[in-house]
DNA sequence: TTGACATGTTATGTTTTTATAACATAATGC
DNA sequence: GCATTATGTTATAAAAACATAACATGTCAA
């Protein structure tokens, strides 16, 4: 049933800051396509539609017609889910981290 | 003393499996440059001395020159700077989110 | 139905990453 | 010293990501 762990289009999602910036948005509620053509009006809406289709992929996002708008719906459950799996080992690995380097690159 | 998050690097450092496998394989204790080929022998020495750069540049791994060896160790610190700064933000949203999208998208 | 609006698709140029090769340095042991 | 080993540097080809333009579809409202 699991299988060979397929975050890696999530990794590759949040590792654009724009990206990062639309789920920042998305966090707050959902917006329609333009609504967030308006918001990075630095940025070209087809620019804008192809970090929403990269987020899509990785499931960080799902879409949802509505008439002629498109509201997109952020889904958390992902980063939720390489926390789970990979960020929390880290965690607790970085308590310890300061005092072991002290010794490790000074204590020479 | 503070400024724009600048946990870009880390983002992108993260976004390759091979330097997760990397830094998976440091988590267990420094290993030198030429374990690591070994370890990733499928990888090209310099590809592996690439990632590493990466890793170094993103401050995810520290070098400590002994002899004509490199130990690389882990500095787990950044993973938890983006976690409570950004990840832990969307842990919480995640608890009501497959209620909020049955709703939001079956309950049409 | 028709024109305006919101979104979607395809193609393309540019930049960055990724991977490798060839060469260079530097420490160790004989 | 000299061969060997471990690592570092520079250059380059291939692949992927990023940004935009041009064109296409589909919906609403008058």
């Amino acid at each position: 049933m699991s299988s060979e762990s397929d975050d890696d289009p999530v990794f590759k999602a949040l590792a654009h800051r724009r990206r990062r910036e639309i789920l920042d948005l998305l966090k707050e509620g959902p917006r329609t396509t333009g609504m967030l053509c308006e918001t990075f009006a630095d940025m070209d809406r087809c620019t804008v539609m192809q970090h929403l289709k990269v987020l899509e992929e990785a499931d960080l996002v799902m879409a949802k017609k509505e008439g002629r708008e498109r509201w997109n719906h952020l889904n958390s459950l992902p980063i939720k889910h390489i926390y789970d799996r990979w960020i929390s080992a880290y965690a607790g690995h970085a308590l310890s981290i300061i005092d072991r380097l002290k010794s490790d690159l000074e204590g020479q």
